[in-house]
DNA sequence: GGCAATATGGAATGGTTATTCCACTTGAGT
DNA sequence: ACTCAAGTGGAATAACCATTCCATATTGCC
């Protein structure tokens, strides 16, 4: 080994955060024999080629060897280059980076001592990075499309089994409150087929279902969709049936905690929808 | 090689943008044998991972073999894993530089009004916030307690209307998953007293009621409550109805959007009391 | 129900990469 | 100007990773 590690910078454990690098460096570089100054002047600059190149790639862009990119996380206190890399990687990974490591450590935690408060935690976390996910995944045209076919409708018929009936119920709730005539097809007696085949084209509907797919949701969706029903779909990903079917559909991806998925993501969307229809209605008369 | 690249989805080159492949998945998706469309489908729904991961790593999250993914790669025209890869990092970089812009416009948006994404970014931004305060309203020692007296209960009664109503029929959905008897009351046929009043000491209920509480929850909960069965309350202050008769209460104080409190934090914490009560009695047997 | 075609799991392989090592250079102190 | 410590370039190495291959399992078809 040429050095031992963090020498230069004392005996100081490496920053495990861009920013905290950042300071590091800023603070003690005078300190940095040129080619490492070069070095991390580069790193500072080109932030995202360090997370995605290799140290090959890098060390050619900097004009430096691969061997002193090495040296340079040795010399930060860093097991070497691939460890350096992580606390980029982690920064390009927008707001999740922190999650994952949280979510392992709360896992650790649960195995270890059972602690019911790191459960709440990873939930809590899982909740958020399905909140952080959702504002990319909707697009507004998408959101205002959706808005439109519903603000547009007669009669919302809300179809959801099992894990999404939680938000058609949510729904449901809203419609009624402000005053947004709405069917939600949860009747214990087993009518709903037959209340949906009353449902016309200037009707609309809205089926939320996520992976694996509730049969009675998935057939419900497309008795409506094909009865020429506007058909609006909350569900998680392009493979679903239910965007096989819908007019208009929106993603509503959601992270999990210990294979329990989060609702938060998909019942916000659920609050959205019925005010943004509300709106659209009052605006348009 | 197992197949000759492209062959499935025709002769059409591999998609080189994260949208594009998503259309294609979409469109092309009933040719996907299981295990490719289970990869594609984590694919879709971890984007992060693919782009940062190995290929050993995204194969173990996603349940399936390495080769899997070289398959599943080859499959839709490109050379291999890494080529596939490429997309992802290119969407991962793309994004990072957009992502910052975006959470201001979000901001932004909620204070300029009309536009459908302001309310919806609006409604996000509460529940995220909803979600802050929630790890700090609930403590360790309030939460352990809660789990305590449920994980001891023989039956769990759940008691919720209107807009608390769509927590307690998360919670009948999970502890049916998790193989814990519980009751949602909510029959529609009025018979909800006459069920609750067989609930005995050894069993356990959960209320859900937040401002304006709703009077037919809280009497209920007093009901059951002064027929010694333990109560425990999921509410929003001190001063609501519930935590005077509560055995013990949780603090859910959402926060709201042009008037209508969010559910997240509610939901998340309906999230993890059953599975911290399944775990809780697995470890005590 | 039997056969062929396709899909899958898992170990072997070959390529790429980070890392280490060593000879050489640079620069500072005397 | 000499010496020594520190820095550097570049090749050698060892670890890792994507990829391939083959035996087994599954599916679809007749």
């Amino acid at each position: 080994m040429d050095d031992i590690p963090g020498l230069e910078t004392g005996t100081l454990p490496a920053p495990r955060t861009f920013d905290a690098l950042k300071d590091l460096v800023a603070t003690g570089h005078a300190r940095l024999p040129k080619r490492l100054s070069q070095a991390a002047q580069y790193a500072l600059a080109h932030p995202d080629d360090i997370a995605l190149g290799t140290a090959a790639s890098i060390a050619a862009a900097a004009g430096v060897q691969p061997s002193t990119l090495v040296r340079l996380a040795h010399h930060f206190g860093y097991g070497g280059f691939s460890d350096f890399q992580l606390v980029f990687r982690d920064r390009l990974k927008s707001r999740a980076s922190t999650y994952e490591e949280r979510l392992r450590k709360i896992e650790d935690g649960t195995l270890g001592g059972s602690d019911e408060v790191a459960l709440l935690g990873g939930f809590i976390q899982a909740a958020r990075s399905s909140l952080d996910a959702l504002s990319d995944s909707v697009s507004p045209a998408q959101f205002a499309q959706c808005v439109d076919v519903l603000a547009g409708a007669d009669t919302i018929y809300l179809v959801a089994r099992r894990r999404a009936y939680p938000l058609a119920a949510y729904m449901a709730y809203a419609f009624a409150k402000l005053g947004i005539r709405s069917v939600l097809l949860d009747s214990a007696n087993g009518i709903d087929g037959e209340i949906a085949d009353l449902a016309r084209p200037g009707d609309a509907a809205i089926a939320c279902s996520f992976s694996p797919y509730a049969p009675d949701s998935v057939a419900q969706a497309k008795a409506l969709s094909s009865a020429g029903v506007p058909l609006i779909a909350l569900t998680d990903s392009v493979m679903s049936p239910l965007a096989a079917c819908a007019t208009h559909w929106l993603e509503v991806s959601e992270n999990d905690f210990g294979g329990f998925r989060s609702l938060s993501a998909g019942m916000t969307l659920a609050m959205a929808l019925p005010v943004a229809i509300a709106e659209r209605r009052r605006h348009q008369g």
